[in-house]
DNA sequence: CGAATATCAGAAGGACTGACATGG
DNA sequence: CCCATGTCAGTCCTTCTGATATTC
């Protein structure tokens, strides 16, 4: 899960150098080396954000469920919202809500009027595990070193037009 | 693999109303914020390029692989600056090559001085199918839709700062 | 009846650990 | 003897597909 940290680093910068024997053979390199990027920076966030979290039994996907369901104003979600707001297939949900419901950390209950729906809620053992979580987190600055506010905003920006043209949310 | 694309599109953006929760109730929200735009993006990206390879019978990770072969001064590389290069653990990239030998697109060699070491390189198939293949994803611009170049170099700027930050090279 | 909700079984991919064979 | 290189077996996690039961 944490990905290869062991690695040893390197004395330049693979990326830069793909970019530029990319751009010398076959093209424009921008687009190629933003994913190239964008896949390792989130490789490097994943493994520093699971690594900060794994102390609380805790991995990224599931800390999000756990923030979501403590962000709802009734304290409980339906699975399909959960879906929606995560933007994970429903068997990843079911597979989510499987594992916090095994810790203790969720709990499933019967939706009052439709039947077919199933709804979770936080348990006091999951609010408190977030609690220590969150601090974990936000202790590790979410693993990012390199970038202060205005950048981290600018970064949002950029990638919120990304998903947006994807067509992730009107 | 390509992730959750039948999802249905959100009338707002979860991740900014997330963000606006945890900034009234926690704390700063831009670094979580970024996080949580990498992990989104970084999603939608693998899902695009994973697409527009499935035809060529390639991934992402062993579409780098062919290009990392292909870019090399010799033809050929050692299975370990593979693994440095593209920062893959020792037994992915046993992994990777094992499966572009089975399809006929790489070969293993003996590194002539040092018998520990295995070289790897492209064959005819894996040339024509490279070729192919980028031309694939270049088409579909690698999943960025929403930014233009300019955009895309800033993103590309900001997340080395994070990468060597992080310490992925000197 | 058709649509929605959630679950399950199974397959695939990726990444890790630990053990191992070979060679420098 | 110690270290480097690559492989193998086994495990875990995640995500997808397709099928299914239940309910609207």
């Amino acid at each position: 899960m944490s990905s290869n940290v062991t690695a040893p680093a390197l004395p330049f910068d693979p990326i830069a150098k793909a970019a530029q024997t990319w751009s010398e053979r076959i093209g424009p390199s921008t687009a190629m080396s933003a994913v190239t990027n964008i896949m390792r920076v989130q490789q490097i966030l994943q493994a520093s954000v699971d690594d900060a979290l794994k102390p609380h039994g805790l991995t990224f996907a599931r800390y999000e469920a756990l923030v979501l369901l403590s962000f709802s104003r009734r304290g409980s979600l339906p699975m399909r919202m959960m879906g929606e707001r995560l933007q994970l297939h429903p068997t990843s949900i079911t597979n989510i809500v499987d594992r916090l419901e095994a810790d203790g950390l969720a709990r499933r209950l019967p939706h009052p009027s439709d039947r077919r729906t199933t709804l979770v809620e936080l348990t006091d053992a999951g609010r408190t595990r977030l609690t220590a979580a969150t601090e974990a987190v936000t202790h590790a600055e979410f693993g990012f070193v390199g970038l202060d506010a205005p950048e981290l905003e600018q970064l949002s920006v950029l990638l919120t037009k990304v998903r947006q043209a994807a067509g992730d949310f009107a």
